[in-house]
DNA sequence: TTCACATTATGAACGTTGTTCAGCGAAGTC
DNA sequence: GACTTCGCTGAACAACGTTCATAATGTGAA
């Protein structure tokens, strides 16, 4: 192995040593418990050496958050993709993924969807979810399920739905929800039936 | 007028001076711009002076935020008190002015709702807003116009489907959506005419 | 008028952040 | 063995929220 090639392999291995505990740091403790100075003393470094790696804590994020939005993306796809002879169920399936992600990874999706940053220039991060879920959609769309033929206007819609859902739930665990599975069940429920032609809505929840 | 009601008055005009000046700010520069130094520069004081009148800067975002969400829950609740011959109509016409708040006021609705902030404890300061939204959906549920008869799964299925497409509007300006109206008219109209019974929810979009 | 007191304002200072950078030592190269 | 390259250090900087000893000011009584 060349000294280059080592070398190389040395800088990852410690560029994810950094990724993997930071991203401990920010599940375990949340963002704003999260500084650049606890993250070096965590991993046994100085903190000027995190910025060999990361340009700044933003970029640092970015990429822990990145790794998670893959996953989900890729799960989003894989409904979309499929072709199934219920779509709207399909696409019942792949909102309700979607919730219940946000919501097993609140820190990830609260740092996606939720907080203030600088406007993003170039394709952003949110696009390989929102294609997973419009494919689904457009399945619906096409198989004339739909009252609206806009496939962007339905998705929008969806989403933003869905979104609530689970931005509230993360954002305000203390407010006295009716049990959570039943109020997922019910907004999605809800958008869907309300978006979907009159004779082909029941029995599809 | 005695000596004691003067002072109690200059300090209550320090405070509001202190107030309208922070939510100028707050209005203008954003959460994150905002910081005490910059407020006492503007309403030429020293930084002390503010903690003589607010406990923290927390304490200060929530007097401003409360002033706007005051008028908010008033409207709200205008609409909720009303008594129409077409509750879902009214109940439209609420999501609408809460959308478009929410809209018009993106610092104060991302303060109030999406903001990572330590829990509330007591009746927490969205309980108003909530109400004035509760009543517009149990004259609709009374009416029997709604498929469940659950006003709080109602209420806050409509609840976190609006707050969806407030606050992707205020968060993701630069997302390639369709006209805000046209989303915001169909979201309102998805989830209400997904609540509503099937024979009742023509017409009324 | 004078003096003691209460109120209000100050601004230097503290602790905590994100971030930078001159310099250090070890490893690699000749 | 001398020179270069590299990763790393940790002190230092600026910005922030917040505190506190001190000063300035006005008030009411003597």
């Amino acid at each position: 192995m060349s000294t280059q090639t080592r070398r190389e392999q040395e800088k990852e291995a410690l560029r994810s040593l950094i990724l993997d505990k930071a991203r401990a740091i920010f599940v375990r403790d949340g963002y704003d418990q999260f500084n650049m100075r606890r993250l070096a003393a965590e991993i046994d470094y100085s903190p000027g050496t995190i910025y060999l790696h990361f340009a700044n804590k933003a970029e640092l994020f970015q990429c822990i958050v990145s790794e998670s939005f893959a996953h989900l993306a890729q799960h989003l796809a894989k409904f979309g993709a499929e072709s199934t002879r219920d779509p709207v169920a399909a696409l019942k399936h792949s909102l309700r993924y979607y919730v219940d992600f946000g919501v097993r990874n609140p820190n990830d999706y609260r740092f996606a969807f939720m907080m203030e940053r600088p406007p993003e220039n170039g394709p952003s991060r949110i696009d390989p979810t929102f294609d997973g879920l419009r494919r689904s959609v457009r399945r619906c769309v096409e198989a004339g399920l739909f009252k609206t033929n806009d496939v962007d206007l339905a998705t929008q819609t969806i989403w933003a739905t869905i979104h609530g859902v689970t931005s509230l739930q993360i954002q305000k665990p203390s407010f006295p929800w009716v049990p959570q599975k039943k109020l997922i069940a019910q907004v999605i429920d809800a958008v869907v039936d309300g978006l979907a032609r009159d004779d082909d809505k029941k029995g599809n929840g």
